[in-house]
This record gives C-alpha cells, structure tokens and sequence, in this order.
DNA sequence: TCCTCGACTGTACAGGCGTTCAGCTTCCTG
DNA sequence: CAGGAAGCTGAACGCCTGTACAGTCGAGGA
C-alpha cells in the first residue's frame, strides 16, 4: 500500500475526496462543538455532500467519529517519529517538540480536538495521555543518564508534570490565553511560557527545606452570596 | 434570608426537597456524561420525579444547567473563603488548599464537573481558571514579598504553572491515575504528588545555563501504521 | 452495446429530545 | 370550612436525530 511521498502542494477543498472532505468536516465540528454537535448533517453540510454520502462511506456516524480518531493518531504519530536515527535522543527530543508545536499552531483545531478528547475521558484520551507521559518518562531518563537532569526521587510523577507544563499551551490554550491575556499564536508569548518554564526548572522556586506545596489550589469566587 | 448553620447530620435522600434532589441528580449527570447526555427524563428518572417537574421548577433544562452552575460556583465559594482573618496569608493559602482537597475527594463528582467546564469552553470555566490563576499569583507575590519564594521573572505565568500543578490531581485525575497507575483515594499517591510537586520547586531539575525546556511534547503513537 | 459497480442523492421512518398544557393532589391560610 | 397557591403528573406537540432504502448517474470491462 506504498504512496508516493507528495510535496507539500497547496490543496484546495475540491482536489479532495468527498471522503477526506467529509473527514475533515466532521473533524472540525468534533473539535470545535464535540461529537454530540457534529451531527450527521451538519458534516454533510459542512463537506457539501448529502448526508447519506456520509454514511455510505462510513456506515454511521460512529464510523466517522472513529476515522477522525485514528487520522489524528496517525497526524500525531508522523509528527513523534524520529526521522533521523543519527541524531542523539536530546536532539530527537527537541526535533519532536518542534514538530509538534508547528503542527498544533498550523492546525490549532489539533488542540481542541486534544482537548476534547482527554476532557471527555474516553478511553482514547486516557491512552493518548498515558504514551505522551511515558515518553517524557523516557526522555528525562536519558537526560539523568545524561547528566543534564538531576535524578528524581519520583521519575514518573516529576515526567508527568513536565508533560503537563509542555501541553498545556495546547491543550488549555483558551484557558491560559484568557487568564493571562496572552495569545500563543505570537511568538513572544509563547516564549515568554518557554521562558517560564525553563525559569522555573533550571531555578529553584523555593529555598530546600521550606515547601509551601506551590501550587495554588485556591478556587473561584462566589457568584451570589445571598445568606 | 439568614439560615441558621446545620448540623453536619446524615442527609438521606428522602429528607431532600425535590428541587433539591433534581439539582443534584443533574449535577451528577453533567459531571458524569456532559450536559447534552444529562436529559430532562435521564435527570427526573434519577431524581424519582417525573420530567415536567424538572421544568417545573427551573422553566427549562437551561434553568437547571445555569442552577447547577451557581450552585457549584457557591460550593466552590464557600471553600475558598477565608475562614480565619487572623491567620497570615501563608496559612491561609494552606487552608484554603486543604479544604479544596477535602471537598474534592469527598466529592469526586466536583473534579468531574470541573474537567468537563474547562472542556466546554464555556465563559464559566474561564472565568474560573482566570480566578484561580489570580489567586495563585497573588499567593506567589505575597511569598516572593516574604522571602519565601525568590522573585519570578514573569510571575504571572510562573503563578498559572504552578496552579496547573496544583490543579491537575483534580483536573486530570483520571488520566493521571491510569498513566502513573495512582489511585488519588489514597493519601500515600496524593502524597507522592505532593512530594514530587516539592522536590521540583525546591530543587531545581536542570542546572542553570543548560536549558532541555524540560517537557516532552512528544505525543501518541501510531495505530495503523499501513505505508 | 450491455452490464455492473461504485459514487451519490431524496425520501421516509422510528425514536429521543425539549417544551406545553390541562388536570390532579396536597397543603397552607384566611 | 372554603379557596387558592404550590407541588406534581401524563399526554401530546413539533423538531431533530441516526439510519434504511430505493433509485439515479457515470465510468469501465466483457
């Protein structure tokens, strides 16, 4: 089943299949309205095919909403292959996080799709989150083997919040725009996270021996006090 | 419209008002499956009334929503107050988070609801995260202003990291107990978090200069890998 | 030329949705 | 005791959903 490799030639919607056009209409819909909103018709409608086209290419609405699952998982799978088996595994690491930035600024329904699909809990996003901790496990292994990461006590919970630091951008972009009146599609401000971030690792917060425990778990604020 | 505070008695489900009992049978359901899955029959049936009565008492399923909504947000409120004026702004901030994390692994239908109001995009869970993050860079200022904390570059985005820190055994937490096979009902893995939290705060993971940007980004692999 | 097959459409149906409304109890108040 | 308000129900509505199905069209092989 080998394709040809295609440049990267401007596509313009009518080059494409009614089924990929259909794909990426209910891809659209899922990751701005979720899958409840993106109704049968409304992908019809958006990929300008009645909406039993929809179904005879994919048998149901379920059909679409799976082939939508996997395309991600393949688009997010080309971005985290290594390419080159030469390069060293900070390099390879620093090359996948590149690509990975690109592709979810390029295609910022990524994120919303990412977003939906860990929020909702399915069994999808529960696996997505797990290999993407279990990578950042791997690559701070390698950077303590290193020498470049002092050891941790916790490997895997100290990987899972250096996972959580780097999606969030992604993955509570709205979120973080908002609150702190950012907007990551400047690149200022996305530096000014990276900064942060790496302020943050390489500087410790708190002196040893005090531990305010960080975080802020203080909550929202009453919206109708009326006793 | 005084009450006076109740006893903490044993609250059966009888002694519940129906209106009461319908704004928790949707509080349930919002939290568990997301509002559009949380019908008016689905919330009346767990509620043991029937459907007309939910409108009765709300006008419409939006009235029930937007109930449950300020009903959370109040819930919310009431731990976030500061109980004890006299008590400096470091042990209020430990309070606070104490009672936050009592209320959430008692109520674990809260995480839920919050995960799902994030997700949502809804003005509310903004406006939520904005109150949190807030709060989060008012606790860094008044410790950088202690001594307790050295001064953050950019402390408004450090504030928000450490929030999502903090946040995440609630926000995450299903994801987080299958990635790292935690299970936050007990005190030993909520203390792992903790620890982990402490030991990336206190001591810092990559010596200064070298600069990883610390979070793999590195996301899922593929499913059909088929060229 | 005929036949077949895949792409594609329009119509129809059953079921679930939110909402309306008339009518029933039950309880409080004058 | 009368009467009205409040709590509560069942039936019905119009709408939208996913899906089934018959049928049209055009390209390609026998």
């Amino acid at each position: 089943m080998g394709r040809a490799p295609e440049e990267a030639t401007p596509v313009r919607p009518d080059d494409l299949t009614a089924r990929a056009r259909i794909r990426n209409a209910a891809f659209a819909l899922i990751a701005q309205d979720g899958v409840d909103a993106a109704t049968v018709r409304a992908i019809a409608r958006r990929a300008g095919v009645s909406p039993s086209l929809v179904l005879h290419h994919f048998g149901s609405k379920q059909g679409v909403v799976d082939e939508v699952a996997t395309w991600v998982a393949d688009v997010l799978g080309d971005v985290t292959r290594d390419t080159d088996p030469r390069a060293g595994p900070a390099e390879a690491h620093r090359r996948r996080q590149l690509r990975f930035e690109r592709m979810t600024t390029e295609t910022p329904l990524l994120g919303a799709y990412l977003r939906r699909m860990l929020l909702d809990g399915t069994e999808n996003g529960l696996e997505w989150f797990t290999r993407a901790v279990d990578a950042s496990v791997a690559g701070l292994r390698q950077r303590e083997a290193l020498g470049i990461a002092r050891p941790s006590a916790d490997v895997h919970v100290t990987a899972a919040m250096l996972a959580l630091l780097g999606f969030a951008p992604v993955l509570l972009r709205p979120h973080l725009e908002h609150a702190l009146r950012l907007d990551f599609d400047d690149e200022d401000d996305r530096r000014r996270w990276r900064d942060a971030e790496t302020a943050l690792l390489t500087s410790a917060l708190y002196p040893r021996g005090t531990a305010p425990d960080g975080a802020s778990r203080a909550a929202g604020g009453r919206a109708a006090p009326d006793e």
